[in-house]
DNA sequence: ATGCATGAGGG
DNA sequence: CCTCATGCATA
């Protein structure tokens, strides 16, 4: 459908992204086997990658799924609908019209005000809990860019975009942070910044907090929407994703990193506020969701796992072929291509280590 | 816990 | 267009 762009992208870099895969332990997916051998295609990926790619790429697809994997679905015609309606609910939370662009306007650096929905029966009240938690983690001079896995030479690289700007400067402690050659002169144990313990320190870090974040019986949303009351600049809340990644340590590497000082800080809080009060009245739960996902059929993702596997930055030309082929909207085809992508660069160091 | 999507920032 | 950090909707 719709044509293509006559924009042609010859981007083929050689392999600048490692071919880190996790299987570590998720496993919940399609993908992590699908590193097919994919012959002698190297040379004509643009050249004449037409029908010998894809009829390819199809092929392998038909024999993994001969192959078959733990996980088959039922059956899923691509359910393709974006709705994205109305917001029933009038309540006064200040939260995102899901009519996406203004998913997240107001940076709470300001205003915090935010009536998250809470469905814990004595969960600590954020709100006024982690009020007065202004600057815990104010600083920690360090400098060195780059982790171990990032463009070394552009450490201005991804900065400050997004909406909350949460990393705006997070940033910088994140690649302050991320070089061993700084230091962590402080209290001498666990301190809010010492990442030149790379992954293993991470890791255990998410561990910890997802226990303590249990034991205080608070949910993953709750931790997400409490975060804007520590008004650390540039730090709004986070979705109860976002943590829930943090805690699986499904995010990059850098985002582990610039989201842990934070999380700590709350987390400290959390308990602090804990120990003096025992609770408040909670309040109550605005609910509103609404927007469709658009959902891939279990063949044609396979198809597209198999493309993924020849090819992991296809053209557009290629991603419109592929669309094409699969019947799927070529945009659809594009993100899935993007996803793929960061899902292969997730965390469990699995290269460069 | 995850799949698909949006958006900022950078080319 | 891509990469990245994130989020909504969902299974």
């Amino acid at each position: 459908m719709m044509t293509m762009n006559g924009k042609q992208h010859f981007s083929m870099h050689p392999a600048l992204h490692e071919p880190k895969y996790p299987g570590l332990h998720s496993g919940s997916e399609g993908m992590r086997r699908v590193c097919l051998p994919a012959p002698q295609l190297q040379g004509n990926i643009f050249g004449g990658f037409d029908e010998s790619l894809l009829a390819r790429a199809e092929a392998l697809a038909a024999a993994d799924s001969i192959i078959s994997h733990g996980k088959s679905h039922p059956f899923k015609p691509d359910v393709t609908y974006h709705t994205m309606s109305s917001v029933p609910c009038t309540s006064a939370s200040s939260s995102s019209s899901t009519t996406g662009p203004i998913s997240h306007v107001p940076s709470t650096i300001a205003s915090h005000h935010h009536l998250h929905h809470h469905h814990l029966g004595q969960s600590l009240e954020a709100g006024d809990l982690l009020d007065h938690l202004s600057s815990s983690l104010a600083v920690t001079g360090m400098g060195a860019p780059e982790p171990s896995g990032m463009t070394a030479s552009a450490h201005h690289h991804q900065h400050p975009h997004h909406h909350l700007q949460t990393m705006g400067q997070l940033h910088q402690a994140m690649a302050n942070m991320a070089h061993p050659h700084s230091l962590s002169v402080h209290g001498g144990m666990a301190c809010i910044n010492d990442v030149e313990s790379d992954p293993r320190e991470l890791e255990a870090f998410a561990e910890r907090f997802k226990q303590r974040r249990i034991k205080l019986g608070v949910t993953q949303a709750d931790v997400g929407s409490a975060l804007a009351n520590l008004k650390i600049p540039g730090v709004g809340s986070l979705s109860q994703s976002t943590i829930c990644r943090f805690e699986s340590l499904t995010l990059s590497h850098n985002n582990m990193i610039a989201l842990k000082p934070v999380l700590q800080a709350w987390l400290e809080e959390a308990e602090a506020a804990y120990r003096e009060k025992s609770n408040k009245p909670d309040l109550f739960n605005g609910n509103e969701r609404k927007r469709k996902r658009t959902s891939i059929a279990a063949p044609e993702k396979r198809s597209l796992e198999a493309y993924f596997a020849i090819q992991p930055r296809p053209s557009s030309e290629k991603i419109a072929a592929i669309a094409e082929k699969l019947d799927l909207k070529k945009n659809v085809v594009r993100v899935w291509f993007c996803n793929q992508r960061q899902k292969q660069k997730r965390m469990k160091y699995s290269a460069v280590h």
